[in-house]
RNA sequence: GGGGCCGUAGUUCAGCUGGGAGAACGCUUGACUGGCAGUCAAGAGGUCAGGGGUUCAAUCCCCCUCGGCUCCA
């Protein structure tokens, strides 16, 4: 049976017994505290931990899972994964153990028809009751059911909370390690665990007692990968039909070749949930996953960049199951190749780097633990290139002592993360179970009277039962407001549907109390026009770009907004001010923003945008703006374009390879914005102008000749009275040819001053150079040494040196001491030609002793030295004890 | 979230213990050869990422911010 198949009858079995079937969740959860979706189970947390409620109470799903813990058992075993499907069905206080392992059974004999003596059975030491639905009512001999203990056959999300035994159903393969313990919690690969059923029957109290759940849950997990290899009759997951077109682009079904095709299958898919590669977080999941998959392809001697190519047979295969995929085809491929190359890049560097190091310990042909993990650690060398390397040039390698410094960094890491974790964790446990949620009213109202929930001092957070408080959520930022007569920061979305507010201050505020919650209106309406301008932009963007622009995140707040997307290349000043024209046209029409709520297929007809791919639950909120744009979205939007005024683009960069982004302001910010933005340049035009009024005055005076007139410069009011106007009318084109012209005037005059000053500095130094040449005759004989000491004004150090040098190359033998008075304070150089240095004379303790009698410090070399000091009436004195120590 | 490294000319980078901001390539101009390729010479080009501090003096030392690379979670 093919694994497509097998997926289909799966699903399609639990519909017949009154299940739900959902689309499976991202890889990127909702849930803040985990990384990436790692089983099944993951999308329904919330409602196992009594913090939401469900919306069916019987669901199956397919859904696509990424595990990092059991990476390196990837391709030496045969049945780990980093991407894997786990195939599922769950039930909400429904139903329990005894239909799930009916249903399981049944499924598994009759629908995909396994030999029943192939089957072993496993239950938690404890749980008798399942052991005798297994051996009374299905049948299964005695001695074919193990019990095992908690660590293999009892599951728990942590210390406290929901938990419950397991169930397993094992595929006997026969034969095994032969040892008498053998059973199938044993390593060897005799036994192999299909499916997992887990009876989610307790709540653990922090005593450590057990408590009977009143709604007890089902939640079971069968590997897609696995039961397809069972009923393919093979041993290996490797040898199914899930992984059969990727190897036959591999030379053979060695370790690496395994490696690479099973992270090839995570990749794809990472990248299709829009996880892209970057140094924290999923994105760095994925980027190892790129490397390791890399560097296995180096070991095969295959040609890189390679990997980028296993993604077409990777989305051929599954987009059927996963529609969203097909889409992403072309991204997929773009990001995987450049991230192929940049890995190129990096082991070049760490080339080079090695190089160094085995130049430097030729001698004992030893690399250190510490050079090796600086090499992995700062340079991103993967440890086993560095010590093939190592080993091709005859050093020994220091390897326990790598493990060690990367189990030390290993452990600084847990200890961090675990600390960080600590309030979400507090957070969960005040919350958990005791109210539905916090209900938002804030689409409608500003302004409402709540009770108060919770108020947990040290963070400063109160939490309401109903509030009209937008939580940072989708790009837009949480709303600021009042509650009571208390400044509210900020406000955030939680897991399960908490809203929590961030107080200055919370004093006088106590669960239970009756308050009043007043939202900013000012800020939110500025919010809800930057939100709705997001979506004419993104529309914008699609036409004059293309329709393959997607969007690659967003922040939306009252003072501006941005909008990452992806797209290759910098957009010209042309297409800018084109998305600019088509979103000010959007915004003169006057369109009605129209929001609903409805079932997500429903939206997908629409053709609505989703952003985040598939989604759960049975509503969603359609933003649709007449024939210009329709998306999924639960942000605050205004009523109708006309709100948004003018719209106008500050940014466009670069933000990674591959997606820009556009900073830009709408409604009111703007509007002051390029009002502030012009008076400002008229500012700096004035300062500038001063400022080349006072420089071509200074340049006059050094004898370089008349000054321009500037006024040329001067912004008018009138100006800036036009550029307003053409604000006004929504005219972009004309408000930018305003700006750019006012920024043009800015420029040449910046530039202009440069040059005058580069004169000036010419002019300083021939000035400079003149005064040297007089300064030349005044050397003296002191004890047979030509002596030369100068007391100048307003000349800056550089210019000292020029004149040293000049004086030194006429005098051939000497010591020249100059002494410079700027404002009230006095800089010297002192200067010994390198005849005198011979001799022991030094310049540096010259300097010394200059500084010393005018308060200062100084120091240098034997022929040059610098130093200051803050008594400039002392001059004279410390060159006398200079004459006097010589 | 925690750690390491880095940020210097258009580009790639050097810059020692704090005391004259440099190289190569690229660019401009000129010379040589019949033209080009080429060779030689001259020149332009810098907010030493930004801000604060220590110091007589900071590209260099300390602190903060921003950005890039990298490791751990």
């Amino acid at each position: 049976m093919k694994s497509k198949e097998i997926r289909e009858k799966f699903l399609r079995y639990f519909e017949k017994q009154g299940h739900k079937r959902l689309a499976s969740a991202p890889l990127i959860p909702s849930d803040p505290t985990v990384l990436l979706t790692l089983a099944g189970m993951l999308p329904f947390k919330p409602v196992f931990l009594g913090m939401e409620s469900p919306k069916y109470s019987r669901v199956t799903t397919a859904q696509k899972c990424i595990r990092m813990n059991d990476i390196d058992e990837v391709g030496r075993t045969t049945r780990h994964h980093t991407f894997f499907e786990m195939l599922g069905n769950f039930s909400f206080g429904d139903y329990f153990k005894k239909e799930a392992i009916n249903f399981a059974w049944d499924l598994l004999t009759n629908e995909f028809g396994l030999d029943k003596d192939k089957l072993v059975i496993a239950v938690y030491k404890d749980d008798d009751e399942a052991f005798e639905i297994w051996e009374k009512e299905i049948g299964v001999p005695k001695e074919r059911i193990y019990r095992l203990d908690e660590e293999n056959n009892f599951w728990a999300v942590g210390p406290t909370g929901p938990c419950g035994p397991c169930s397993e159903i094992y595929y006997d393969y026969g034969g095994g390690c032969g040892s008498k313990k053998c059973d199938p919690s044993c390593n060897c690969e005799r036994f192999l665990e299909v499916w997992n059923l887990v009876f989610i029957q307790y709540d653990r109290k922090e005593n450590g007692e057990l408590i009977p759940l009143p709604n007890k849950n089902i939640d079971t997990g069968m590997g897609l990968e696995r039961i397809a290899r069972v009923l393919q009759g093979k041993r290996d997951n490797f040898d199914t039909d899930l992984f059969e077109p990727i190897f036959q682009m591999l030379p053979d079904k060695s370790v690496s070749s395994k490696i690479i095709a099973d992270h090839a299958r995570a990749i794809t898919h990472l990248i299709a949930d829009s996880v892209l590669p970057s140094n924290e977080g999923r994105g760095y999941v994925l980027r190892r996953l790129i490397r390791r998959a890399t560097l296995h392809g180096r070991k095969l001697k295959i040609k890189t960049p390679f990997l980028h190519k296993f993604c077409r047979v990777i989305v051929e295969q599954m987009k059927d199951a996963y529609p969203d995929l097909g889409k992403k085809l072309l991204l997929i491929e773009n990001k995987v190749k450049t991230e192929e190359e940049n890995f190129e890049q990096t082991l070049g560097n760490g080339l080079k780097l090695i190089e160094d190091i085995f130049a430097k310990k030729a001698a004992d042909k030893k690399l250190s633990a510490e050079d090796a993990f600086k090499l992995h650690d700062t340079y991103g060398f993967p440890f086993e290139v560095t010590s093939e390397l190592a080993l091709e040039k005859g050093f020994l390698i220091d390897k326990d002592g790598f493990d060690k410094l990367m189990e030390e960094q290993k452990e600084r890491g847990r200890g961090n993360s675990e600390k960080s974790q600590e309030n979400i964790l507090r957070l969960k446990n005040v919350y958990q179970g005791k109210y539905g949620g916090t209900k938002f009213i804030g689409y409608d109202k500003l302004e409402c009277d709540s009770k108060i929930v919770a108020v947990i001092p040290e963070e400063k957070i109160v939490i309401l039962d109903k509030t009209p408080f937008y939580p940072e959520g989708g790009g837009q930022v949480g709303d600021t407001g009042i509650i009571q007569d208390k400044i509210v920061v900020g406000t955030y979305g939680e897991i399960g549907g908490i809203i929590i507010h961030l107080l200055d201050n919370i004093e006088g505020l106590n669960e239970g109390a009756k308050v009043k919650a007043h939202v900013d209106e000012s800020k939110r309406q500025q919010s809800a026009t930057h939100h709705t301008t997001t979506h004419l932009l993104h529309a914008a963007l699609r036409k004059v770009l293309g329709d393959f622009v997607s969007q690659a995140g967003s922040y939306v707040g009252p003072d501006y907004f941005r909008f990452d997307f992806t797209f290759n290349r910098a957009m010209t000043a042309e297409e800018i001010e084109e998305v600019e024209g088509l979103v000010n046209e959007e915004i003169k029409r006057k369109l009605a923003v129209d929001k609903t709520n409805i079932s997500y297929e429903k939206a997908c007809e629409m053709g609505a945008m989703a952003l985040f791919s598939e989604k759960y639950g049975d509503k969603v909120r359609v933003v649709q703006i007449k024939d210009v744009s329709c998306e999924l979205c639960g942000g605050c939007h205004i009523k109708n374009t006309s709100e948004i005024d003018f719209f106008k683009i500050i940014k466009e960069e670069a933000l990674q390879a591959g997606i820009r982004r556009i900073e830009a302001i709408a409604g009111e910010p703007s509007k002051i914005f390029i009002v502030y933005r012009s008076k400002n340049m008229k500012d700096q035009i004035n300062n500038l102008m001063r400022q080349h009024l006072l420089l071509s005055a200074k340049k006059d005076l050094l004898g370089g000749g008349k000054f321009l007139e500037a006024s040329i410069f001067d912004i008018e009011q009138t100006e800036i009275d036009s550029l307003i106007k053409a604000v006004n009318e929504k005219d972009i084109f004309k408000v930018n040819k305003f700006l750019e012209h006012l920024e043009g005037r800015l420029a040449w005059l910046k530039e202009r001053n440069k040059k005058l000053q580069k004169e000036i500095d010419d002019l300083e130094t021939q000035k400079a150079l003149k005064e040297a040449d007089l300064l030349i005759s005044q050397a003296r004989d002191i004890k047979e040494i030509k002596f030369l000491s100068a007391k100048l004004c307003e000349i800056p150090m550089n210019n000292l040196r020029i004149m040293a040098d000049r004086i030194r190359n006429s005098l051939k033998s000497g010591i020249i001491i100059l002494s410079s008075i700027i404002s009230d304070r006095v800089l010297f150089l002192v200067v010994v030609t390198d005849d005198l240095v011979q001799k022991g004379y030094h310049a540096g303790k010259l300097a010394k002793i200059l500084a010393e009698t005018c308060g200062g410090g100084g120091g240098g070399k034997a022929d040059k030295s610098e130093a200051g000091g803050k008594n400039p009436s002392k001059i004279d004195e410390a060159i006398d004890k200079v004459i006097a120590s010589l």
